[in-house]
DNA sequence: ACCATATGCTTGCGCTCTCAAACATTGAGC
DNA sequence: GCTCAATGTTTGAGAGCGCAAGCATATGGT
């Protein structure tokens, strides 16, 4: 396996991801709610009045707008989410965790975080606090 | 911010791979493939007689064997690669890559590989090569 | 006040992928 | 030689998401 070092890296790194979402996915898929529900909630769960603008909750979620249009769509006819509209800009509609979305979030929470370090586990605690950092890193 | 530690990397491994495949993804547009025609291609490349049954590249590459069909019938349409019969199992059928998906591969390699190393340009040359090795090791 | 431009969200369309079922072929046990 | 379970692939239905276009609202220059 004589290769390029960094495409080397990039392609596991593509693995891991495809073995995370497998993972996760399934951990979460107890609770009713895909990986990117996941991340919307657990982002909503740490604002600041637990509500954010939509398009802040695409950026931090790594999706497009109307990704995040699609994605919140069928959480807010399960209740989990509730749109709420602005009064000073009547362009942005601002998304609130409901008390339903944060019970939710947080008993899937526990799955999620399970299956996190399972996910880890091969690396033991002192390797993993090393990648936890580089992980850091790359992302700037 | 990070209350659990794995469940914190769990997420920046997400946002990882999202810039990842954003960046790569444009990288390879350029060549008019994606990013799983690039998978497909390098496992190809690097296999003996550089063929493979449907199922081992749909495990390599981290797909279902459904995803590899629709995956591979448009590039088989454009020439990359060549569905083969097995002789001596009608069931399986090797996919071979052809001298063109060949040539193909050789020129995305290269953007893949200038990705690849701007992806990981944060770290510097030291820290990347730990983090490459920790890679290795959480993919068991 | 009016227009042009920018900003935020949604919609139409298409692509990629999965799951479950269907289909084809093989091999094992009788 | 049949039958049946196992194996490999494809297909139908649909979920998830992006891109570009469209719509609504806001803002700055005149």
């Amino acid at each position: 396996m004589p290769q390029h070092e960094e495409a080397a890296s990039a392609i596991n790194l593509i693995r891991l991801h495809s073995k995370l979402q497998k993972r996760i996915g399934a951990a979460l898929s107890v609770h009713g709610i895909g990986l990117s529900d996941y991340l919307v909630l657990n982002q909503l769960y740490g604002a600041t009045n637990q509500r954010m603008r939509r398009s802040d909750l695409a950026e931090q979620v790594g999706l497009s707008p109307s990704g995040v249009t699609r994605l919140l769509n069928p959480m807010e006819k399960v209740g989990l989410i509730a749109k709420e509209e602005n009064p000073r800009d009547a362009r942005v509609s601002l998304v609130a965790l409901t008390e339903a979305g944060k019970t939710i979030f947080e008993e899937a929470r526990s799955s999620f975080e399970l299956a996190s370090v399972s996910l880890f586990e091969p690396l033991g605690s002192k390797r993993f606090s090393a990648f936890s950092e580089l992980l850091e890193v790359v992302l700037r």
